[in-house]
DNA sequence: CGGGCAGTTGATCCCCATCAATAGTAGTGG
DNA sequence: CCACTACTATTGATGGGGATCAACTGCCCG
């Protein structure tokens, strides 16, 4: 795996190579940084091209200067389960093991920092802080693990396209402005999603129709801007990143209460679209879901 | 959402006497383990009852003496996602927030060990053999995760209970023996693979009719008895925890090399039930597993 | 201008969810 | 011990959500 090569340099929105040491926020003083100094120079990597590949040994981590990073898993047959997505100031590689355990790769022209993975484990020995941060690193991450794995296995497509605007909006656009950058092609929302690409243009195609969302597409990506973000939020039914209000236990809490589904999770109708067709063209389904706003 | 109503509060947590320190087996050095004393006795938590809850500050972890656990994640609507199935041995709780993400139930009679978790970030700070000890494990969850999410978002019924069963054979059963105790019931396990309950009946019955395990129910769960390991491996079509041999980037690696596929996806009929005549078992592509052991 | 690729849209199919009913099995009380 | 209840597992019938197959469109780049 030749990748890392030094190419094109000035397409993109790339900042100037700089070199930056690794600041690493302890939760108990979020003032006081650690600092580790970056192994090399900042690596601008193309478009689609390998930072890691699984089973590779793990000698270093990164942080992403500018662009994006999609964290890749496979099995042989060509499945592919993109587990996470990477943007500016991410940090990633962080492995804990002697082989990373995913694929990273550029989504867009991408340029990264690297640390040597020993010297930040010998920082977290030295300095406890530097640990601690590294365990929140790491809860953040099974935490966020966990809600794709709901998203994965207990939502239809609708909210799957919805949580994933919606996340996508909390963490690549500046609060208050209704753009955001999806800088990732169908295939990587797809396999992040959980789904297939004619999917993700349908459910994106009725938000277009609905007016929720437009779409329009650049040299890097597309970019979404929102009209309606409460539709948005209704349709991804629940943070899935943090559950409901109430602690109910399993199904047995109460045997009383046969657990009354609130929003019935299928039966809106295929991506709430109508189905047959020749009449006019009624879109009251999609009131279903701006009503409850 | 009135539940975790005290109705029976009084059978949760029963108090028993059986204290024992925490053993954290650090990396770098196996034999030598760090101990923790455990905080108050160790506990009865009975069937379906929960240990904590989302939400719950957290103050504890815990170790499991006996019995089984079920972490779970639901939204309000009633959908529910079980993260993870916890056996004797195994930690939990080890959130690193101040408050738990997950609740834990038992699912079946189960005694726990508890610690303080404060306790153990204490003993973190001053070692740094536990604190790479606690991010080792923090980094398997991860990689466990990442399976699921693999598992949830790409895979069939059939190959998600495949895999199950793998996983508990693999986690459950003493080695050479070809049986192992499920003490969760369809529905968690439906609710662990992203199925429903009538699918998992339906797949353990083709695997049944097929001869590849055998069932039987006894008080506390199903047990199964396994015939033919090398074919469930084949169901399974790969390891999810651990990606196939080539180091493949994503769909872009090599435009020359059109990515075919050794095994459709799909296509395999209704849980590989059989689609034209039933002829000897063409087992061959097991071969390919069992020589990597 | 034309080849190539990503995105989009349409038609069809099928895996699995859903609804419904039956068969075990544990628990309880007589 | 056996009815009776309550639940869980199982099996069957049916339909839908999204995958799959197949064009087609628009944009980029040579």
């Amino acid at each position: 795996m030749q990748s890392l090569s030094c190419s094109a340099s000035n397409k993109t929105a790339l900042e100037r190579p700089r070199p930056s040491p690794l600041r690493i926020a302890t939760p108990t003083d979020p003032d006081r940084l650690a600092s580790l100094a970056p192994a090399g120079r900042t690596l601008l990597v193309d478009k689609d091209q390998p930072i890691y590949a699984e089973g590779e040994p793990a000698t270093f981590c990164y942080r992403i200067l500018g662009g994006c990073v999609r964290m890749v898993k496979l099995i042989d047959d060509g499945r592919r389960q993109v587990t996470e997505f990477l943007l500016p100031d991410d940090l990633f590689g962080l492995d804990m093991f002697d082989a990373h355990d995913l694929t990273a790769e550029a989504v867009i022209p991408t340029t990264v920092c690297r640390y040597r993975r020993a010297a930040l484990e010998a920082l977290a020995d030295r300095d406890p802080a530097v640990a601690r941060g590294l365990r929140s690193f790491a809860a953040h991450g099974l935490r966020k693990a966990r809600g794709q794995m709901m998203l994965l296995g207990r939502t239809t497509a609708m909210e799957r396209i919805a949580s994933f605007l919606l996340e996508m909006t909390a963490r690549a656009s500046r609060p208050g402005q209704d753009q955001v950058a999806l800088p990732m092609g169908r295939a990587d929302i797809a396999d992040y999603l959980g789904l297939t690409t004619e999917t993700i243009c349908r459910a994106l195609g009725c938000l277009r129709e609905s007016g929720t969302i437009d779409t329009s597409r650049g040299r890097d990506g597309t970019c979404v801007t929102i009209h309606d973000l409460a539709a948005l939020r209704t349709l991804a039914s629940a943070e899935l990143t943090r559950a409901g209000v109430g602690l109910r236990s399993g199904r047995d809490g109460d045997p009383l209460a046969p657990l009354d589904p609130l929003i019935p999770p299928r039966h809106q109708g295929w991506l709430g679209r109508e189905r047959s067709g020749g009449n006019g063209p009624p879109l009251a389904v999609t009131a279903i879901f701006l009503a409850q706003t």
